[in-house]
RNA sequence: GCCGUCGUGGCGGAACUGGCAUACGCGCACGACUCAAAAUCGUGUGACCUUACGGUCUUGUGGGUUCAACUCCCACCGACGGCACCA
């Protein structure tokens, strides 16, 4: 009897679509629902192996899940709007909605060969009207409650796509689409308010049980920092400067300002000026050099930010002349600049700068030689319990090689190290430090550079002393005049024990890992700033502060207050392309922004002939006159209507819902149903949405509970993704390498049920990996052997052999569990292994054991496990209905165990003993092993350790 | 630069809470069946030394803790992913 595995797996596939089995019911008596979903495709009109990876090993998880007797769910669709399907009619001349719906219907029959359990019945297509309208129902929503809004600010410009983008739609300042320089260019946008969620966004990461990685790269795509927003002065000015920090304890030493070349208060100024040309209104303060300002300004707009890249972060800017402001700590005046280096974006688009505690700031301030006032005190080591106080040095000498001195106490004895040690009663610092160079290396000339502002306050414990330290410790910079030396005056605890070098300043980078040491290096070597807490100094009466609680007392004193910064930025989503959802708003010239009336909607997308994106960055659509003219709903006068679209993401960000009710005609769902399904039990797909559709999601989900549509605030509680298949040669799987891997094929070759076991046993699944093209042989190989095992099945034995118990038991447990963590591989190798060990002893299984095999291979290998179920076993299908095998606990376990027997911690024997075996039992039995006696012969036995279960060793 | 994940045979990978490293599969070699080949079945397969019995080494590198380390600690190297002038 040869396997036809096409015949079956179409059998079986119709007989399941015509029986509707898949087709989930609100509600199944005695059986709890559970929500299971897939990332919808986007219609390419290609099922590659990526969407294999994802929706197999996906259905497995479903179908297990409907044999632990849920009521599972798992619908599919399609995510049906979006650039491609324009940009592939524009080369095809094909409308985008014909190709659209060409490639969906192309994309199902792929999806039904791969013989998952969806529910067909609930499907949804993105760029039906039927759906589309409740994009616009939702935008109104939004729109309504002040989370919709519209400006004309510098946005993200694809001029490639010829359309703006979010933010998350720019990776590394290129398109995420097509790799296109994105360049700033302003248009009118709708946005909408995700930042208003930021906190709660943040916060109900915590209750998720999704990768941790994901919900890192929220977390860090949120960037919440807290600190305070403090107002300076500007002289001769009524405006003030509000900067925000999260270093309000270095304010002291804040001994400039800069605004981003965005920033209103440089405009204000300068149109003020411009209308009064040049001239400056009397009494009034004005920027001596605005044409210099001018042009920096209109510099920065120019360009991309590669460009601002590929700059290397050379710090540039204009100061404004004649503009100073006032420290609010000190009352000192402080020069005021502009530069790029300050987003216009990000908190109040000015700063107060800090250089010696600033890696960017110093940079700055060198190169416009601003003073650089030290505020903090650095503290480095590590706390010690009531330690001992005393003033000490570390001399970085340099000599006119530019090679720097140190001492090598060699590897095992602390390494490379400067020249360190402890001021004397009375003594001077510097004296103290030359007085150290020359004990510890000879050489006596060197002259003075310069002495730190601040001291480090270093903690550490002395083994030499048996005591804690707390050093506070100047830094001195030498440069060597001469060669002429003295000799060293060491003690014996030195002599001997380490040498001088001269190294090179790499050298000191690589091997100088000491805090104190390391700093001083970084700081007059590499001139670093330093950012980390410490104590506070030059700070008036906050002086002798610890960083941490400065913060609040030197905010309050200056009155500011403290502020939550979010990195996290409006949503984008005006697009201006045809292939999406019009936003459903009329502007007239009288009543503003008006919405289109819900009765009114959908607002159509209009058949349009020429689709192409414009270059001026208006819409398509403002082309079709008889779209864009319409009335005001409010007044009735003559208005237009919004050309943009929406960006697909807005699509995505709900249809988790719209599933639960799909061809609901009043509303996007009704209440009730979703109450019944959501939140999603178990949602699996791509982590490259990470920061796109699964954060849009969670911020749609949270709005609709506010808006009271729903009544829970996250919509996927589980979340799990599936690694990247690359090619058999380890790249990325690309038409123009030749190293793509059709499905297709695969399944004609080898059947449906195989390419879903391969998929599975192929490796871990969050990590994908290169495609094994004979790899999939061993999957094929697998599920023949095991249909072929079941030729030795006789209705007649009912129960198994003891002897097989543990194994059937063991199995059924591992499967069961491996699947539910998602570990799909090892649930196959589990399979094999029993089957390896069942074919030894064919006779051995019972009927209700046959039963139970079918369904354990039944989630991998569907149509198999249904026509041995049916055909062999002589059930009524279908098997995936059927319950999981309960295993017996008690049956897991063996009743004997190979005990090892380690010598000194090698493997020397090993012998069957019975499960219960007592200690003493285990130790007599392995003494009185041949080899162990001749390991043991003349030798003494120190200790035997006993593990019960496992091994038994002995230390010689 | 910062944050995160990960480094195990020729390859994909396994290993519970520190307890026989290399399960399972691919590939390869040999054998059986065959006129022959494919398919199938059987045996072997980390490296090195050894005729053999056996021994030594091995989970990115170097150190440490332990009777025992892929697993824990320290330092380093490499790969991948996220963020990146975010004040």
């Amino acid at each position: 009897m040869t396997y036809d595995f096409h015949k079956i797996e179409k059998k079986w596939q119709a007989a399941w679509k015509k029986k509707g089995q898949y087709s989930a019911k609100d509600q199944v008596k005695g059986k709890d629902n559970f929500y299971h979903l897939v990332m919808f495709p986007y219609p390419s009109g290609n099922l590659h192996i990526g969407h294999w990876y994802n929706f197999a090993p996906a259905d497995v998880y479903a179908r297990y899940m409907r044999m632990q007797d849920k009521n599972v769910m798992s619908p599919i669709g399609f995510d049906a709007f979006g650039l491609p399907a324009e940009n592939a009619a524009i080369k095809n001349g094909i409308h985008p909605e014909k190709w659209t719906m060409k490639n969906i219907k192309m994309m199902r029959t792929q999806l039904e060969s791969m013989g998952n359990s969806y529910d067909w019945s609930r499907m949804v297509v993105t760029c039906l009207p039927d759906y589309y309208k409740w994009n616009q129902w939702l935008f109104l929503q939004l729109f309504h409650k002040g989370l919709a809004y519209r400006k004309k600010a510098p946005a993200n410009w694809c001029p490639n796509d010829k359309t703006v983008l979010a933010n998350e739609q720019v990776v590394d300042g290129k398109c995420e689409r097509c790799g296109t320089d994105v360049v700033k260019k302003d248009i009118e946008q709708w946005l909408f308010k995700i930042t208003d969620y930021a906190e709660q966004l943040l916060n109900d990461l915590d209750k998720l049980d999704w990768p941790e990685r994901t919900k890192l790269a929220q977390k860090n795509w949120i960037g919440r920092s807290e600190g305070a927003e403090i107002d300076f002065a500007v002289k001769g000015l009524k405006e003030k400067i509000k900067v925000f920090t999260t270093r309000p304890d270095t304010l002291f030493g804040a001994t400039y300002m800069v605004l981003a070349p965005e920033h209103p208060l440089v405009a204000n100024l300068l149109a003020s000026q411009m209308k009064s040309e040049k001239a400056l209104p009397a009494g009034r303060q004005g920027i001596a050099n605005w044409g210099e300002v001018e042009k920096y300004i209109a510099a920065t707009k120019k360009k991309t930010d590669i460009d601002r890249l590929a700059e290397g972060k050379e710090k540039t800017g204009v100061e404004l002349k004649s503009i100073k402001a006032i420290n609010p700590a000190n009352k000192e005046e402080i020069p005021v600049f502009i530069a790029d280096y300050v987003l216009s974006t990000y908190g109040t688009g000015a700063i107060m700068a800090v250089p010696a505690h600033d890696e960017r700031d110093i940079e700055f301030a060198r190169k416009f030689n601003i003073p650089i006032r030290y505020v903090i005190d650095p503290v480095t080591g590590s706390p010690q319990k009531n330690p001992a106080e005393k003033d000490k040095i570390v001399a970085l000498v340099e000599n006119a090689k530019g090679e720097i001195l140190t001492i090598n106490w060699g590897a095992n004895a602390g390494g490379r190290l400067l020249i360190g040690g402890t001021v004397e009663s009375g003594e001077d610092i510097v004296k103290t430090a030359k007085r150290e160079v020359l004990e510890e290396t000879g050489y006596r000339n060197l002259k003075l550079i310069d002495v730190s502002k601040e001291r480090v306050h270093h903690q550490y414990f002395s083994y030499n002393r048996n005591k804690g330290f707390l050093a506070h410790t100047t830094l001195v910079y030498f440069r060597l005049e001469n060669n002429e030396k003295d000799e060293q005056v060491l003690d014996d605890t030195e002599k001997g024990k380490f040498s001088v070098e001269w190294v090179t300043k790499d050298q000191v980078r690589k091997e100088i890992n000491e805090s104190l040491h390391r700093y001083t290096f970084d700081k007059f070597i590499e001139g670093t700033a330093y950012s980390g807490d410490g104590v506070l100094i030059n700070s008036g009466k906050f002086n002798g502060l610890t960083s941490e609680g400065a913060k609040g007392k030197i905010t309050e004193f200056v009155g500011g207050t403290t502020k939550v910064q979010y990195r996290l930025r409006d949503w984008l989503i005006s697009r201006q392309r045809y292939w999406g959802t019009p936003i459903p708003i009329i502007h007239c010239p009288k009543c503003g922004e008006i919405a289109v009336p819900e009765k009114e909607l959908p607002v159509k997308l209009p058949p349009l002939k020429d689709f192409k994106p414009a270059d001026d960055g208006r819409s398509p659509l403002a082309r079709n006159k008889k779209f864009l003219h319409t009335k005001c709903p409010k007044c009735g006068g003559a208005a237009e209507r919004d050309t943009d679209t929406m960006d697909t993401f807005v699509d995505s960000s709900w249809y988790y819902l719209r599933y639960v009710d799909p061809k609901n005609k009043k509303r996007p769902f009704d209440p009730l149903r979703v109450k019944k399904w959501l939140p999603v039990n178990m949602y699996i797909g791509g982590a490259e949405h990470t920061v796109l559709h699964l954060l849009y999601s969670r911020f749609f989900t949270k709005f609709l509970r506010d808006i009271g549509l729903i009544k829970f605030d996250e919509p996927f509680k589980a979340l799990r993704h599936q690694g990247i298949i690359l090619g058999p040669d380890g790249q990325k799987m690309s038409k123009s390498r030749g190293n793509v891997i059709d499905p297709d094929k695969l399944v004609r070759e080898f059947g449906t049920d195989a390419v879903r076991t391969y998929l599975c046993f192929m490796g871990e699944y969050s990590k994908g990996g290169p495609w094994n093209p004979t790899g999939i042989l061993g999957a094929v190989r697998f599920l023949e052997r095991f249909r072929k095992f079941f030729e030795n099945y006789n209705p007649k034995k009912k129960d198994s052999d003891k002897e097989i118990q543990p194994l059937i038991h063991k199995t059924i447990k591992k499967v069961g569990d491996d699947i539910a963590s998602f570990q799909f591989n090892t649930a196959v190798s589990a399979l094999m292994i029993m089957l390896n060990e069942l074919e030894q002893k064919p006779g051995a299984v019972g009927k209700s054991d046959f039963e139970m095999l079918a369904k354990l291979i039944a989630p991998m290998a569907p149509h198999m496990a249904e026509e041995l179920w049916v055909s062999v076993l002589k059930n009524k299908p279908s098997i995936h209905f059927s319950s999981w095998p309960k295993y017996d606990a008690a049956l897991t376990k063996e009743n004997e165990f190979e005990l090892v027997v380690q010598i000194n911690g090698k493997v020397r024997d090993s012998f069957r003993v019975p499960i219960d075996i007592t200690e003493a039992e285990a130790k007599k039995l392995t003494l009185e092993r041949e080899v162990v006696k001749r390991y043991l012969a003349g030798r003494e036995v120190k200790r035997v350790i006993y593990v019960p279960g496992r091994l038994i060793s002995i230390v010689l």
